[in-house]
DNA sequence: CCCGAAAGAGAGTGAGCACTCACTAGAAAG
DNA sequence: CTTTCTAGTGAGTGCTCACTCTCTTTCGGG
């Protein structure tokens, strides 16, 4: 009947891994503590010794999106490098995977559009966006604007997944997802984020332009 | 002293014209209806009877930041045709000006970010995606890829906007908004949206690719 | 000048919110 | 066995929320 017993870290990741899926919903703000307390199986009273503010909770919750992001990046790469394959369309391939994961894509979009009032989110995730450039740019050599581009098709991906256009079968949403007009040759069309790996085609191209 | 009178449909609108400001801060689900009213300058009570729910001003209010986004697209294409220009730049221009119209973008992000969770502003959405798309592809003829690249430029500049990274003097932030790299020719280096026209360039050259 | 319709507001109401306090349960060191 | 430290909670507190009931004011038409 009693709850396991955790170390106070094992019970806030397990809060952050309760709360990504609510937050993903209703967004940071609109989403009750009351409520992130029971997904996690711990009392409300708990959860504000475990993460004194809501905000502090927050804070935790994008940096944790952010290190997953980042960490399929680096280990996408590294994968690549040591089969002997270019890590920049790997890492494209990893973000197309990382698209199925609904939760950690909505809260950075969430995250996003809150940057403009929590200063301390915005700070992470401009740290998030620095580190992945340059990571980016280190592991692939790209140059500037293939890199820009890389990350604008990440982001329209992003939009892709919130408004579910994969789900769409019409010209103007396969333009955006970035599925090529099989308008009639398969009837179902309900095609995967990850099978368009477009995202990585910048980085393909782009990768061995400036080898450094 | 008495607020001056309005007809009902002027009034929503002065009200969704202060709405926008505030859900761009704090987001749809996060701004009270009683701020919304206060600062349309009319009772709370007065807010519900033009606007029976909540998700009704909600879904009237990304309803017109589409429409002003639509407006101002084929605005730019009809007059750069006018002047016997591409539409193709005219239209990457008109985004770039919408930029500094931050409350517009934000607004479109939450919207974006609040669209699996609310099927009226998810429909809305897709709705304005469809418009704008078939518009760009109807008055430039481009293809699909460079359409795709367009959209994905203007996602990303979205971010950068609610990220304030044009206020970030550094190479990622400088590759993620497109500013190229004058790293120290020029001091006073906090660059505006609108001077980094390169949302257009795709369709320009993809615009002259297939004319039809 | 009157009357009906529409604009607009004062004053609530119950529900839900972030956050708190005083407390108990269990491990583990002395 | 006792002390002590940390995990964990039930029951609130004051506040804010979306929404409503009832009422007053103003305008245009006959």
């Amino acid at each position: 009947m009693s709850t396991t017993r955790m170390s106070a870290e094992e019970r806030r990741s397990a809060i952050i891994e309760a709360a990504m899926g609510l937050v993903a919903q209703r967004g940071f703000d609109a989403t009750p503590t009351l409520a992130i307390a029971k997904a996690a199986g711990i009392s409300h009273a708990y959860l504000f010794r475990l993460f004194p503010s809501k905000e502090d909770l927050g804070v935790a919750l994008v940096t944790h999106c952010n290190a997953v992001i980042h960490q399929r990046f680096v280990h996408a790469a590294e994968a690549a490098v040591a089969r002997g394959e270019e890590p920049g369309p790997a890492m494209g391939t990893a973000y197309g995977e990382l698209l199925q994961e609904r939760d950690i894509i909505l809260v950075q979009m969430h995250a996003h559009a809150a940057s403009p009032t929590h200063p301390e989110i915005r700070a992470a995730m401009r740290e998030a966006f620095r580190d992945l450039v340059e990571l980016v740019r280190d592991t692939t050599g790209a140059a500037p604007d293939a890199i820009n581009a890389f990350f604008a098709k990440g982001m329209l991906m992003n939009i892709s997944v919130a408004l579910d256009l994969f789900a769409v079968d019409e010209p103007w949403a396969h333009t955006l997802t970035g599925i090529s007009g099989a308008d009639d040759t398969d009837p179902a069309c309900a095609v995967s984020p990850a099978s368009s790996g477009l995202v990585a085609d910048d980085l393909a191209v782009a990768g061995a332009r400036s080898p450094d």
